[in-house]
DNA sequence: TTCAAGAATGTTTGCGTAAACATAGCGAGA
DNA sequence: TCTCGCTATGTTTACGCAAACATTCTTGAA
């Protein structure tokens, strides 16, 4: 045994003390990149100066600057964030909480709230939530308190508790991705009315003397707005709004209603509240022997990617996800910088897409 | 006016060297919370005892940790990740680098990831990337270096970049979600082959003659794996396999790659190397008015959640992306522990989920 | 020529924490 | 009884940075 092994062994051995220390340290040290006082060293200046320099101010010497400049570029020099931080209270961080990783729509505007964080120069602080309660919300946001982020973007799927339960930072900045007022918080998100009404106002268009819908889960305020525009689209046009059968997002709940909505020979058009529940009719559809547009149109809501490939192709309304995710953090870095948090809502407009899913009513 | 409104109007108008020190200085100060000191002062002991305390410890007195416990509880203290970083170059930070936020099985896996980090206390920092090229994967990597991540999780695309491109962390516990081997580091994937030879035994034992292939892009080292366990399986069971084509995972190249195939009489089984070009495939296959199940047999890769309500539903492998993502970290924290850096590859087994899109050939 | 005003740069300090070191107190064995 | 050695606790210090304040130098007007 030679002496290396001696202490590796040593390691699993003998004190602990030891074997924390020594490889702990090592590696803290290995990691610690040049401080600002090495940089100063190598640029002949006071750290101070490399931190003006370091931090864009002005009343340095364009030569001094240089000097620095190079130092740093020799040196390899990064600014330590947990100092920074430390000194200024602000992490450049911001909290992401969301409820459902798994949808479609989240997932487009985690990427997007992502992405423009980075290039705000924020990290993005990511919580997904499975169990969506008061206490894992607010221990998502402790944990986010403690990770001292300097604002919060939450991604509510509303439909799945009470609002009153929700329990919202206070002393955080914070924007609510979601459809329903009064959290006291910007928000953001796709105007669901407008997307209900070019669903409803196509099928109408094609001739279609009545349009029935599949509506999402009665407790999620987006599904509710769907719901309300397409009945007050069907108002406008002096229609009756038939009886609405609710799924929950799910292309098996979609199943079932479509079996329901399917046998009735009366329905020629569905707007489903989204694609998934609209894929999931249109399985019902077929295994009916209903052809789909020839018998029965169906229209969808979101646009998803695969959308395009269902059978047939979908026509669906496009939601902007990559706007929401975009405007979010817009909307934070304003309540950051401490600018007035205006408690607005911002909507972001949709398109119509038109594919093979819809066409004229056969009779 | 009063005294308020001045001050107010001040803000909008007077010196900004003011404005922007009011109002970030407040800030600043609201947000910081009662420090260990605060919490000594309270228990009547030295900041050290605090700080013995909120580490667990195990030297202090029953008594004294109480009524330290206490002091902390009514002070709502929350130690201080800005200067436990700052001390022990620790961040309790791990970060995301991914190529792909909108792949099914991506979003899993940062789901799993996300959710096992935050049970070990650890943040998760997510920089998707977007155009992965050398230079954003390097940035990404300063970016978190910057972050003082203590550990990164990468999920690559291979098939978008040379491997040899890749610059990856120097002195940063890493691990890598991928197929293909040689990093040099710990690397974490779905047994590939395994799912691949499942689904042609299937389609085998199902009494077809031969299986095609639609195959992903040739660069990727997971499409690559798929593609030589299906043609290592045909070869066990004596049969030549034909020529492969290659789509780009996308439903559409699928469909194009379906079209190709379906025209062929011949073509009874395929196996698409993920479940969106399957679906592509079916797509093609009922525009061609070949039947699903009875005219040709289909089997994805991956399980996506709509792949139940495909029409007709889709017999295809089941990945555990949930599997993959916890691993990860388990073996990222293993490092960050200072344990061995096993550069290992490890696997993940698969499962075959027969449901609808296959049968026994019509002849 | 003198000095005030301002620009460039340096020095001191403290953010909250925890390691390192120091001290006090107490029990066991010589 | 007197150490020795342990445990519980306190004190000092440094992590890297940037505000606050201090100093030096430059410039131009009186």
């Amino acid at each position: 045994m030679n002496i290396q092994e001696d202490a590796a062994d040593g390691v699993s051995l003998a004190s602990t003390s030891h074997t924390s220390d020594s490889p702990s340290v090592r590696s803290a040290r290995a990691a610690r990149g040049p401080s600002i006082g090495d940089v100063a060293r190598a640029a002949g200046v006071s750290a101070q100066t490399v931190s003006r320099v370091s931090n864009g101010l002005t009343n340095v010497e364009e030569k001094t600057k240089q000097r620095v400049l190079d130092a740093m570029k020799q040196l390899g020099y990064r600014p330590n964030r947990a100092a920074r931080a430390l000194k200024s209270g602000q992490f450049k961080s911001i909290g992401v909480i969301m409820f459902n990783l798994s949808t479609y729509g989240n997932r487009r505007t985690l990427d997007a709230i992502a992405t423009a964080a980075s290039q705000a120069g924020y990290s993005v602080n990511l919580i997904p939530l499975h169990d969506p309660t008061t206490g894992t919300v607010t221990g998502a946001y402790n944990r986010l308190k403690e990770q001292d982020v300097d604002g919060v973007v939450i991604i509510f799927e509303a439909h799945l508790f009470d609002r009153a339960d929700i329990t919202l930072p206070e002393d955080l900045p914070a924007v609510v991705i979601d459809s329903s007022p009064g959290y006291g918080y910007p928000m953001v998100d796709t105007d669901q009315a407008e997307g209900a009404r070019f669903a409803t106002e196509h099928l109408l268009d094609l001739g279609h003397q009545q349009v029935w819908h599949i509506g999402g889960p009665v407790s999620s305020f987006s599904a509710r707005h769907r719901e309300e525009s397409w009945r007050r689209t069907l108002d406008e046009a002096g229609i009756e709004a038939p009886t609405v059968l609710h799924g929950d997002w799910s292309t098996e709940s979609g199943y079932q209603v479509g079996m329901e909505l399917g046998r009735d020979r009366e329905v020629t058009a569905i707007f489903a509240a989204n694609d998934q529940m609209a894929l999931g009719a249109m399985r019902a559809l077929h295994e009916l022997g209903r052809l789909i547009p020839d018998d029965v149109s169906v229209v969808g809501f979101d646009d998803l990617e695969e959308s395009t490939s269902f059978w047939p192709p979908l026509t669906t309304i496009r939601q902007d996800f990559l706007a929401v995710g975009r405007l979010s953090i817009e909307k934070l870095l304003q309540q950051i910088a401490g600018n007035t948090p205006a408690s607005v809502v911002t909507t972001v407009p949709t398109r119509l897409m038109v594919r093979k899913s819809t066409a004229a009513p056969a009779g």
